[in-house]
DNA sequence: ATTAAATCGGACAATTTAATCCGATATTCA
DNA sequence: TGAATATCGGATTAAATTGTCCGATTTAAT
């Protein structure tokens, strides 16, 4: 009676995304203030491990989507006039790829309109809903929840 | 410039949980003919690894939601009287558990409406979308799309 | 210039998911 | 009863994601 599946499952984003995201709206949050913070504070603020956080935060910034400083008093920041045109779709693309916009819910290959899974119309409503919010969404809105103590990016 | 992350990421549920809701279709489909299918016909109809499709019939099976028939002339099959009452939601907790009800898009362990993540309650919205569709949708109602030729299950 | 603090980038290790293999068990049919 | 054809269940392998390590590079400050 062993089990057939372990399931410890990510919900929506791979785990590198959760943290890209998360990643993005602190430094929005503190580069709201002119402020720029380094890996570790980073990582401790968004409580994501060092090194992983490395290679998402390095992603980021080759995208040009945040900003590296290199030595001391280096760190990363988002330029503030970039605040409010940096939207969640822009860091899921860049982390995740297009699977939100083209990945079939049945893993069908050639699944479309005119050759349908079961499924395709009925995720497509959902998938219409996800995109309009990840496109509509700027880090710059999450920041100011987190500013006001509506919302949090620990535990 | 050796790529930070791979990308093959699933759209919404895991590869077991779409092989799982696509053989119950199948099945579902050849139920209402008074048919039963053996894992190789499955797994063909389907196009899925066959030896990894058994698992994941097997784990159907033992939760009650396909029944198995041992033996020559042997296979899955699913009770005519159960097809409008098996949902999809059914198949899903069964392989992928509760992840898609209760899990933060953020990863945050303790997200809640009294403690949320920046995005807990855009996600919500999406989320409560995503278990309309789940707990309406029957395999009935799917099987009835490749019936009428509207769907595949393959490719 | 030297040192220290920071990111960059590649290689590597650990964990999880996906997939395979094979013997055991059950059942039909000759 | 014996043989063939199924599923069952455990162990194992493969592949992908997640996470770590460490040297190289960049830059600020002494």
């Amino acid at each position: 009676i062993t089990p057939i599946f372990a399931k410890k499952i990510q919900f929506m984003f791979s785990k590198a995304c959760e943290y890209g995201i998360r990643a993005s709206v602190h430094l929005a949050r503190l580069s709201e203030k002119g402020e720029r913070s380094s890996l570790k504070q980073v990582s401790k603020a968004i409580d994501s491990p060092v090194a992983f956080t490395a290679k998402v935060l390095q992603l980021l910034a080759r995208d040009g989507i945040i900003h590296s400083v290199h030595g001391p008093t280096g760190g990363y920041e988002i330029p503030q006039d970039r605040l409010s045109k940096i939207h969640l779709s822009d860091i899921v693309k860049a982390i995740d790829g297009d699977k939100v916009y083209n990945g079939c819910g049945l893993g069908l290959k050639n699944c479309n309109e005119n050759k349908p899974c079961p499924l395709h119309f009925q995720f497509k409503a959902i998938r219409d809903n996800l995109k309009q919010m990840l496109q509509t969404t700027t880090i710059q809105d999450l920041a100011n929840e987190l500013h006001q103590g509506l919302a949090f990016l620990k535990r």
